[in-house]
DNA sequence: GATGAATGAGTATTCATTCAT
DNA sequence: GATGAATGAATACTCATTCAT
């Protein structure tokens, strides 16, 4: 049984990035950077508008810090599955696929790729971050799908250098979509239905026959 | 053999709104809305930042200019196709992702997809109108490309709640990833081999069998 | 049986100015000085912004011809009235201000001065001339005026240093509440009962007993 | 014995208001409002450009500020004195026209007076504030004032829709002339004489005989 | 640690003025 | 003479950042 043994205000002033983040996130999410007052975020956090410079130097490190933040826990999460996955690979790619989607239905994850999209060409260090450390691992991933695929006989011969991206695209769309032009549809687009029809196409174009 | 009777400025003037929607768009593109700054807008078509305000009222009215002016020649071009086609549905399918790619090599239309996915949220009633005029539009043709299919036992039963966003989405990565994270990519993608990969994988999973 | 040998546009080159002036005078009442743009007396004018810079220096010496242009042509008026009068200094004062009153109805003199006013302090110069050809020239009439009363023994002693202004203000707020306050309020002023009392009053303020 | 808990910098925000107000009462007056910098308010009052933006959202309203906190503490004071005094109309005249005088030695009311007259078609909200609270109730009084002389006997009979505008004239024309020509004339105005020679002849001209 | 008053660099916008036609 | 497209200096206003308390 851990005691702890903090003071509570301490506690808090742990706690206070966090706080800071996810208020800062959800606004660059809904403005775009530029348009984002760090006083409104300030506001949104409960706490005053130079707090928030004793905990992130400037208002571009703390975009990076909301970033980092929050894709860093989700990163390794995926990679493990697939290395250690017995069954067959049509099983392990809906295992795969539904695990993705679970994610995103936090809508940190969405959020960010949403901004990174709209906001690489400003960051362009950010930018290769954010490929590096999610795109580029996540295609890693999916090639070690697709290879594992063709080399068991289930999947037919694919192009490698482009079906990553082929593949990924309609569940990038869905956590872009959720964040930009969902207001405007006079239907919400059920996630589930959404993701059935989309193992179930994509599968299909993917298994030999 | 006709004579311009127009003195050079008012020919210039004719000229001008383009070249200062061009100019914009670019900008828009690079940066997003709130970081173009219109005196560099105005440098990049060569003229001053007064002139811009001779052609539009201020920076929102450029940009939904831009957006408009981009959009509106290529909306109609595809419709036509589909309610004219004699073949089946598998080669109009073809075609219409050909003519569609083609389309989008142009760097405007995938700049201002691009640019609306960043913006939608600071616009909404350009969001709307690009919602209305774009989204929808080539929604409804999808849906007819898939109810043609179905209906002559090529395609399989398909869900048009959503399969046309799952359908579309990887052209419409395609658009969005040459704004943004291409520069990033160790090798570019090869738009022949993706828009090949992409009809193949896409049409074995919707036809039969 | 005077013939007109100039061609119409010539006549029409000559009359230009005026047209200027009088729309120019209008719009500085109304607006005041800075406020004024010189697009719109352009336009007033029915010609265009250039057009203007070809009779006029730039926007402060339109200003000052429109406010000597005004005024000139009514100064010298009055002041032979004065000399030339036989009659008794009471009916002299009925008339004087009854010929000034006229005066102000054409709406050129009230509005000029109300500008003269509002603007003096950003223009000394054009304050100066305005004091010392108007207001000077007019308190000089009215001490003229006083005096020849109190030399006939019809007006009581009177303090020459300030009864100029005293006499002259409500004559001189009339003027300035037609361009100022007088769409404030519920009836408009009648303005031969306003002279008509003023008179009465201040005949009975000035005259022994 | 009181003591201060606030920091300084507090102390100073609670006086920073007026301090701003003050330095934009007298730039206004100087200069009319458009012709007014922020800059050189914020400049005058000690402040930075910014800081007028703390207190007040835009010129506009600055303005408005600068008019509505220099009249309203001076609006309910003569009223009073109407209705309590016992002497005659004849000293009741004096000595509303003295208290006022006084009033006006304060370049506040005088300034904002003239500002008024230059500025009012530019803000008709104002103009409307302006002629209810200031002139509307200056001219009542003065009815009243009227009215009482000529129940009592003293006063002749007086056309009361014109008679305050034509007795007050001169004492407004008295502000006006401070901020205005007063730089021109070779002689001050002493003001004591103008009002003595005021009081003098309109309470000749208004008693009967 | 926390606050929020103050700052001033940066941008959108206006408008007097110029000048090629 | 007349035009009106183009210019760019000037100014209102915003907002990231600082720092005394």
């Amino acid at each position: 049984m851990s005691i702890c043994l903090k003071p509570r205000w301490a506690r808090r002033k742990d706690a206070r990035p966090q706080e800071l983040l996810s208020a800062a996130l959800e606004i660059f999410v809904e403005r775009g950077y530029a348009a984002t007052r760090l006083e409104e975020v300030a506001r949104k956090a409960g706490v005053s508008k130079g707090t928030l410079y004793l905990y992130f130097e400037n208002k571009e490190e703390l975009f990076k810090a909301v970033v980092r933040d929050t894709i860093v826990p989700n990163i390794a999460q995926a990679e493990q599955l697939i290395s250690e996955f017995q069954g067959s690979t049509k099983e392990l790619f809906i295992e795969l696929i539904t695990h993705w989607c679970e994610q995103i239905s936090a809508p940190n994850l969405a959020g960010i790729c949403k901004l990174m999209f709209a906001e690489a060409s400003n960051f362009p260090e950010l930018a290769e971050f954010y490929y590096a450390e999610v795109i580029n691992r996540n295609e890693l991933m999916i090639i070690q799908l697709l290879e594992r695929g063709m080399q068991s006989g289930e999947f037919r011969q694919l192009d490698l250098s482009v079906m990553p991206k082929i593949v990924t695209a309609p569940i990038v769309m869905l956590m872009l979509w959720s964040n930009t032009f969902s207001c405007c549809e006079p239907h919400a687009i059920v996630r589930d239905d959404y993701v059935r029809s989309y193992i179930e196409v994509i599968l299909a174009g993917l298994l030999k026959n």
